[in-house]
RNA sequence: GCCGCUGUAGCUCAGUUGGUAGAGCGGCGCUUUCGUAAAGCGUAGGUCACCGGUUCGAAUCCGGUCAGCGGCUCCA
C-alpha cells in the first residue's frame, strides 16, 4: 500500500467515525476530520453531552457496522450556494463557515485567511463555485477527498483517545472534541504501533524516574518544580561536568551568577517585552525595586564581561554555568521533566570578535558531537538563516559572514545538516541539535546560538588593535540544552540502563552468606580506589553492597531492576579462588580480582 | 489557562445495587546462610487526595479544590 492509498483509508476513516457518531448521537454537530501522523481524528460538538473513553466501545462497534456495510462513498458536487443551504438545513453551523470561508477565499487554512472575516456569512461574488461532497450510506459531508471505494475497504483502527479542541485552533472560540484513531492497512501493522506504544509507555520517564528512584514533585513545593533524589543528583552532577569538561579544555572559564535580578537588567536586554508573564516576579520588602527570578543567563554574563576593559588580545571571553532558570509556563503544560518552571542549563556564552566566530563554533560543535556519541545518541542539525526581510537586527554583512562561518564549522565537524531560511532569531543565526533516540523519536537537545544584539544593548565592547572600540559577538551554547529536558530524553533512549560512567550506582556487590563478608572489604577496598577516566575525568566509581540475608536470587531481581550495570557475585567459591563473578545486561563471566580495577577501568 | 479521564497502604491494584476497607509486593520481627530474576512463618501500616453537600449511613452519589494523565492553546 502506498502512501496515497493509506492517506485516503485514514480520511475514509474519520468519515466512518462520523457516521457512527451521528447514528448514536443525531445532533451531533462536525468540525474537520483530517488525517495525522498514525491515523485520523474528528472534531465534533455534541452540545452538552460528552462523550468520553468508555463510549468508544460502542463507537468503534458502529463503525465496524458500518465497514461491514461496506458503502461505497460517492462523490458529488453542489453549487456552492447550495451546499451553504444544505449546512444550514442539516445543522452544521461548523460545515457552514468552512463553507463561508471557501466561498470567499477558495480556502478554509486558517492562516492564510483574513483573521476578522474567517468563519463569517458572506454573499458576495465567490471564490469557488463548485465544492465536492462525499456521501456513505446516509452520511453526507464536505470534503475534497480522496476516499477509499467503500467503507469496507479500511483496513484495522482503534479510536485512542479524545480531547478538548478548539474550533480552527482559536481559544474564543467553542471548544469541540477532538476523536483520535490509529489506522494501518494490516491488523499487523497496527498490533506493531500499539507494540511501539508500549514500549514507549514501558520506558516514560516519569515511570522510570519513580521506579529508578531519580527525582520527585510535590503538590507542596508545585507542579513543573521537580527535585531530585541523591541517584537523579548524581546523573544531573555527572552529565553537567562532563559538558563543562568539554569546554573547559576549549578554554572556557566557570562563573556564577545570582537566581534573581532587578527587572531593569531585562528592560535593557530587551527580554522583559518578550518574556512578560513568563516571568516570576519577587517582591522585596526592603526596597522598590522589582526583582525577578532569572529566566535566563545571559545577560548576567553580559555584566561579568563589562566589568571590565577588554582587548582585542582577551578575545574571546568565554563564560561556563550550569545554572537554573525560571520560568512560569503554563499549568496545563508542564508534566514530567520535559516541560518545567525550573529549568536547568548548562550555559556558556563567549564573546569573540567577527572573525573568531568560526573557531569558536567549530570547538563548540566537536563538544556536542563528542558528548553525543558518548550518550549514544545520533545527531543532526539544522541551520537557521535570516531571509530578506528586514525583521532582524545587525549589519548584513556581519549575518553573512557569520552565516558562512557557522556552515563551514558544521562541515568541518562532518555533521548531518539541514539549513532554513528565515528561522533565525531576530537577533542572531542559529544551529539546533535534533537527537535521534533508541527507538526513533526525535528531539530538540543542543544550541549553538549567535547574537549581534545584546552586546549592543548593553554597550559591550573591546579595543581593537587600532585602539578604536568594537563591540563583540555573543555566542550562546547549551550543550545539554536543559539538564531536566536531557534526562528525560536520556532515561527514555537508555530505558534507565545508563552507561556505566553515568549509572547513579555502577556495581553493587551481592553476597551468598556471611563466610565472604572479609573477602568483600577486599573487594571493596578495589572500588574504593577505582576512578573512571572516560568520557567523564575522575569520575570516582560508586558502589554498594547488599549482604542483606536474602536470597542471591533475590538480590540479583532487585539489582536488575534498579538497571544496575555491574553486578558483582561473591560467594565462598570465588572467595577461596580469589575471583568475582560478573552479571551484566551482557552475560555473566567471572576474573579474578586484580583484574576488576580494569575491567571497570574499560567497561 | 481550557476540555476529557483518573486519584483506595510505601508500590501495583481489588472493593458487588451506598451499610465507615482488602490482596500481593515492600517494611518490621523470628527462622533460614542459601551460587545467577521472588526462602518460610509472624506482624505493623489507610482521615479511601482534600473540603463541603445529599443520606439514618458515603471509598461508592453530587459540587468545589488540589494533583496526575491525554490533548488544545502558547512557546521554540
Amino acid at each position: 500500500m502506498n502512501d496515497d492509498q493509506l492517506h485516503a483509508m485514514r480520511h475514509s476513516l474519520a468519515h466512518i467515525t462520523a457516521t457512527a457518531v451521528k447514528r448514536l448521537w443525531p445532533d451531533a454537530k462536525f468540525g474537520i476530520g483530517p488525517v495525522v501522523e498514525n491515523g485520523f481524528y474528528y472534531d465534533i460538538d455534541l452540545g452538552d453531552t460528552k462523550i468520553s473513553e468508555s463510549d468508544f466501545k460502542k463507537i468503534e462497534k458502529e463503525m465496524r457496522r458500518v465497514v461491514n456495510q461496506d458503502q461505497p462513498f460517492e462523490h458529488s458536487t453542489k453549487q456552492i450556494d447550495e451546499a451553504i443551504a444544505w449546512a444550514l438545513e442539516t445543522n452544521q453551523p461548523y460545515k457552514s463557515e468552512l463553507l463561508n470561508d471557501l466561498k470567499r477565499s477558495g480556502t478554509t487554512v486558517a492562516h492564510d485567511l483574513d483573521a476578522d472575516e474567517m468563519g463569517t456569512i458572506t454573499d458576495g461574488d465567490a471564490a469557488m463555485e463548485q465544492v465536492g461532497f462525499y456521501t456513505n450510506g446516509d452520511f453526507t459531508d464536505l470534503c475534497r477527498g480522496p476516499h477509499v471505494e467503500s467503507t469496507g475497504k479500511v483496513g484495522a483502527f482503534k479510536l485512542m483517545r479524545v480531547a478538548g479542541a478548539y474550533w480552527r485552533g482559536n481559544e474564543k472560540n467553542p471548544q469541540m472534541q477532538r476523536l483520535y484513531g490509529v489506522a494501518f492497512a494490516t491488523q499487523e501493522e497496527l498490533d506493531a504501533h500499539l507494540n511501539m506504544l508500549e514500549q514507549a509507555k514501558a520506558r516514560d520517564h516519569r515511570k522510570l524516574g519513580k521506579e529508578l528512584d531519580l527525582y520527585t514533585t510535590s503538590p507542596l513545593v508545585g507542579i513543573g518544580l521537580p527535585m531530585f533524589t541523591p541517584r537523579g543528583t548524581v546523573l544531573r552532577e555527572v552529565l553537567s561536568r562532563y559538558s563543562n569538561q568539554l569546554r573547559e579544555q576549549a578554554g572556557f572559564e566557570k562563573v556564577w551568577i545570582p537566581h534573581i535580578t532587578k527587572h531593569e537588567l531585562y528592560e535593557t536586554s530587551g527580554h522583559w517585552e518578550k518574556l512578560g508573564d513568563e516571568l516570576f516576579l519577587v517582591t522585596s520588602q526592603e526596597s522598590n525595586d522589582k526583582f525577578v527570578m532569572k529566566p535566563m543567563n545571559c545577560p548576567h554574563h553580559t555584566q561579568i564581561y563589562a566589568s571590565q576593559p577588554r582587548s582585542y588580545r582577551d578575545m574571546p571571553v568565554r563564560y561556563l554555568e550550569t545554572t537554573t532558570i525560571y520560568r512560569d509556563e503554563k499549568t496545563g503544560e508542564l508534566g514530567g521533566l520535559n516541560r518545567v518552571r525550573s529549568a536547568t542549563q548548562d550555559d556558556s556564552h563567549v564573546f569573540a570578535r567577527p572573525d573568531q566566530i568560526e573557531d569558536e563554533v567549530n570547538g563548540l560543535l566537536a563538544s556536542a558531537q563528542e558528548l553525543y556519541a558518548s550518550v549514544g545518541l545520533e545527531l543532526r542539525v539544522r541551520l537557521s538563516y535570516r531571509d530578506d526581510s528586514d525583521a532582524y537586527l545587525g549589519e548584513p554583512e556581519l549575518w553573512q559572514s557569520a552565516q558562512a562561518q557557522l556552515k563551514s564549522a558544521v562541515e568541518n565537524n562532518a555533521l548531518e545538516y539541514f539549513e532554513q531560511n528565515g528561522e533565525a532569531a531576530f537577533y542572531g543565526p542559529k544551529i539546533d541539535f535534533m537527537a535521534t533516540d533508541a527507538i526513533g523519536r526525535e528531539h530538540q537537545v543542543a544550541t549553538v546560538q549567535l547574537d549581534f544584539v545584546q552586546p549592543q544593548r548593553f554597550g559591550l565592547q573591546y579595543t581593537d588593535a587600532e585602539g578604536g572600540f568594537q563591540a563583540p559577538v555573543m555566542i550562546h551554547c547549551a550543550l545539554l540544552g536543559s539538564i531536566e529536558r536531557f534526562l528525560s530524553v536520556f532515561i527514555e533512549h537508555t530505558a534507565g540502563w545508563f552507561p556505566l560512567w553515568a549509572a547513579p550506582e555502577q556495581v553493587r556487590i551481592l553476597t551468598i552468606n556471611d563466610t565472604v563478608l572479609d573477602y568483600v572489604e577486599q573487594i571493596k577496598a578495589i572500588l574504593a580506589e577505582t576512578v573512571l577516566m572516560q568520557p567523564v575525568k575522575y569520575n570516582e566509581l560508586r558502589y554498594s553492597c547488599d549482604d542483606r540475608n536474602e536470597s542471591l536470587g533475590k538480590k540479583i531481581r532487585e539489582a536488575t531492576g534498579m538497571k544496575i550495570p555491574v553486578q558483582l557475585i561473591v560467594g565462598p567459591k570465588d572467595k577461596e579462588a580469589g575471583t568475582v563473578s560478573i552479571r551484566t545486561q551482557g552475560g555473566e563471566e567471572t576474573i579474578r580480582l586484580d583484574q576488576l580495577a580494569e575491567y571497570l577501568k574499560t567497561a
